[in-house]
RNA sequence: UCCCCGAUAGCUCAAUUGGUAGAGCGAGCGGCUGUUAACCGCUAGGUCGUAGGUUCGAGCCCUACUCGGGGAGCCA
């Protein structure tokens, strides 16, 4: 079947031209004028096509009056100027293939607005909504453009390992991987789980972050850059959160806390200048149904600079802003919510970007600064708030010097032995490095507006929840 | 995990001081129409989340549980 996709017939095939079209029916009207109005998506576009059926066709009776949303079909016909408002071209049907029909009565996604909450339970139909297709369709655009502005920078693209066995890494609880009988595990003699009988012969677990497996690459092929599934098994509850989600984590050679700032700052602009500018359709809509300042507000980051701000100096505005906080602001305790909040949406109106926070509070592989004035540790990290989202990106400048690093080490209580790989960075040709992860659902969410990150990707893993 | 709110028709919600359920949309049928959030009329459809309890009587009050939403923590 040579098909042509709805997107292109609705802008591109000159009038006059016999196509094909294969989609699935969102409205039909039926005329007593002697003919049908059959609304078609096939998902290439937002828009849909309207197909005009005479009741000449064969088939008018037995299928197309009985024609109802959800109903897959493929015409064939004449793409011709619109007699009507609302499209400049349609089609007139020449023949109306029936493929699927969808019991109106019981097909789940009705002829009407749905809640949300709703579309969740119906997983596997939603993406045939407006908004499903619509998110689908920005989601896949993100991800491109995240591939082009690194590829345009000559980063390589490494794919670290799902299955690891790096633990502690303060990134939050993890997954077990295990082919261990679960009701009756082996066990040692001091009663512990004998790993040694597992599957990898230790404990293993899905990754809560690649960057501990892509610095190696940093540091030998230079500027890199992972982007894959994540997983956190925190008993996390949020519109922020999933305990599955995908993360990209660029890793820059001989490059520091500024570069690294300036590296996400460019690429959250590129993302969001592309998605502008190719999915203006998807966008429109976002605009007018989901959140009518989203536009705006893209526009207004592309083209403003990120405010840059050390903690220390936040943590001041904070103490500043004659605010009654909940939480109690404080040199030295990490900042709540609605201090971020504060800052990004009410202080300053844009992003920030906060940097050099306490050592106390962040893991071991961020680089140590000079002590300030005070004598006060801080490491050379960096959070990329954004409004509503908070958090969007989180990275640092890597600590380079081995007996610094083997001194945080042992602060945090780790066993270096499992580091002595991430150790040997250090010990043989080390460099400054620098890198961040950003959470790709954050922020396809703060581009189309969507309020809750389970919506912004196909089946969300949340706790209690992994239908589909 | 903690705090708050919620669960009634396929979906979204309503039901005054406890007196055994209504609307809109959707669906079916009919009418009208180059229609496009179509419009008009009729019809069908509910053991009120689950399990207990109070009461002559519970959708409404009490307890527990399950699920969902918002906020918080954890973070991306």
């Amino acid at each position: 079947m040579n098909r042509t996709k709805i997107k292109q017939a609705l802008t591109q095939t000159p009038v006059g031209q016999d196509i094909t079209i294969g989609g699935w029916v969102r409205t039909v009207r039926h005329s007593k004028g002697g003919f049908s109005f059959i609304s078609l998506n096939d998902g290439s576009c937002f828009a849909q096509i309207q197909v005009i059926a005479d009741k000449d066709l064969p088939n008018y009776e037995s299928d197309i009056v009985s024609l109802t949303a959800g109903c897959s079909v493929v015409v064939t016909g004449v793409l011709v100027e619109s007699q009507g408002k609302g499209q400049r071209v349609e089609l007139q049907a020449g023949e109306v293939r029936l493929l699927g029909a969808a019991d109106a009565e019981k097909y789940p996604m009705q002829q009407k607005r749905h809640t949300f909450e709703y579309l969740r339970t119906q997983a596997h139909l939603r993406p045939r909504t407006n908004t499903f297709g619509a998110v689908a369709r920005v989601r896949n655009r993100i991800c491109s453009a995240i591939h082009e502005f690194f590829q345009q920078r000559d980063f390589l693209y490494v794919h670290t390992p799902i299955i690891t066995a790096s633990d502690c890494e303060g990134a939050g609880e993890m997954f077990n991987v295990t082919t261990l009988e679960a009701a009756a595990p082996p066990k040692t003699d001091d009663g512990t789980i004998d790993y040694d009988q597992d599957f990898f012969s230790r404990q293993t677990f899905l990754t809560v972050s690649g960057q501990l497996e892509v610095e190696p690459y940093c540091c030998s092929l230079g500027d890199v850059y992972t982007f894959g599934p994540t997983f956190r098994a925190e008993n996390s509850n949020t519109p922020r959160h999933l305990a599955e989600f995908w993360m990209v984590e660029p890793e820059m050679a001989f490059c520091d806390l500024q570069g690294d700032a300036d590296v996400a700052e460019e690429m959250l602009k590129h993302i969001f200048k592309t998605v502008l500018s190719d999915c203006d359709e998807d966008m429109a809509f976002f605009n007018q149904r989901i959140d009518k300042t989203v536009i705006e507000t893209l526009q207004h980051i592309v083209n403003s600079d990120f405010v840059r701000l050390p903690y220390t100096e936040a943590v001041e505005i904070l103490e500043k802003a004659g605010k009654q906080w909940e939480y109690p602001v404080g040199w030295g305790t990490d900042l709540q919510t609605e201090h971020e909040r504060y800052l990004t949406e009410e202080h300053f109106k844009s992003p920030v970007i906060l940097t050099d926070y306490p050592a106390s509070i962040k893991p071991f592989y961020m680089r140590v600064n000079e002590p300030d004035a005070d004598g006060r540790q801080t490491v050379a990290a960096m959070d990329v708030l954004v409004p509503k989202i908070g958090e969007i990106i989180g990275g640092a400048q890597r600590e380079e010097r081995l007996d610094v690093l083997e001194g945080r080490m042992d602060e945090c209580d780790m066993n270096k032995d499992d580091y002595w790989w991430y150790a040997d960075l250090r010990r043989y040709g080390t460099i400054p490095h620098a890198g961040f992860g950003l959470g790709l659902e954050r922020c396809v969410q703060f581009c189309t507006g969507m309020a809750n990150i389970r919506d912004v990707i196909p089946y969300p893993r949340t706790p209690r929840n992994a239908d589909f």
